[in-house]
DNA sequence: ACGAGAACCTGTTTGC
DNA sequence: TGCAAACAGGTTCTCG
């Protein structure tokens, strides 16, 4: 589901909640989400005070007193909702696991698809976690920009959608932002990628920027399940040039072109081929 | 090594 | 109306 703004705006709305806060009580009501939950993940938990919650990539990141790190991916379909106090019982077919934290405040993890994944690290060893270790830039930081881009595309024969979507050239962007941002860009997404190293890439990477300063701003995206921790529903979606418009008039310009759909490994890619190129 | 496709899972929408 | 196929915001494994 969620993509870096979803889960960005899910870090800002926990984050209050959660740092400073003890976690009282962890339930686990199944063995695994994508991965097997750690031995003894409830009881490694309880007690711990969470000094500082973070994202990186799709990931977030809870560290927490005694040099643990709590590592959540929400996949398609994860989702935290909030309950100020005890949640009603019995718990929904889907809620898998549930936090309470020292105010009385309970933190439910819900998942339909059950994509996501819930593991421990130890803080000291985050960088070198295999989930983490091989992730490409943070696209909203320093080191992303045109240049790192057009390094990390050269020489690669997969179309600029692909390379986009691997999270090893760049971390946090899926299907709706890569479609998006090569449209602000004018890139075609079935171009090789090694062909938008130089040029194309010193406009892909600030296309790529904006699309996401802009999404986070606007609390995200909600198509179907995503809402922000507090409930709310993001309203970028209501911003998409291209996503999900298949057959509309290329809006933002006079090209006069529609919006096509197409299908690249598999996923759904939505451009407007007089525009891009 | 690299890229395409399948697999993981459930729910909803689309099409015959 | 009913059922089957297609589709959904992600990641990872297998196969060629």
């Amino acid at each position: 589901m969620p993509e870096l703004p979803e889960v960005e705006t899910i870090v800002r709305g926990l984050r209050p909640r959660l740092e400073g806060r003890t976690l009282s009580r962890v339930i686990v009501r199944r063995p695994d989400l994508r991965i097997p939950f750690p031995e003894n993940f409830s009881r490694r938990l309880e007690g711990r005070t969470v000094t500082r919650l973070d994202r990186r990539a799709k990931y977030i990141v809870a560290r927490l007193s005694g040099g643990t790190a709590l590592i959540v991916h929400l996949g398609m379909s994860g989702q935290w909702v909030i309950h100020d106090g005890r949640p009603a019982e019995p718990p929904g077919p889907h809620d898998h696991v549930e936090f309470t934290l020292d105010d009385g405040t309970t933190l439910v993890y819900r998942d339909v698809r059950r994509f996501g994944l819930m593991t421990l690290a130890l803080q000291a060893d985050l960088a070198e976690h295999p989930l983490l270790r091989d992730l490409g830039p943070e696209p909203l930081g320093n080191a992303f920009n045109g240049p790192s881009l057009s390094a990390a595309l050269r020489g690669r024969r997969t179309p600029i959608k692909a390379a986009l979507l691997d999270q090893h050239t760049v971390a946090g962007l899926g299907n709706i932002y890569v479609c998006e941002a090569l449209f602000r860009a004018g890139i075609s997404p079935r171009r090789a990628a090694a062909s938008v190293a130089g040029r194309r890439a010193e406009r892909l990477a600030p296309a790529i920027k904006g699309i996401l300063n802009e999404a986070i701003e606007a609390g995200g995206s909600t198509l179907r399940d995503y809402v922000q921790a507090s409930g709310e529903l993001g309203y970028f979606q209501h911003r998409f040039a291209v996503y999900g418009r298949e057959g509309e008039s290329c809006a933002g310009c006079d090209c006069g072109g529609a919006i096509q759909r197409i299908v690249q490994s598999g996923r759904s890619t939505f451009f407007c081929s007089r525009r891009q190129r």
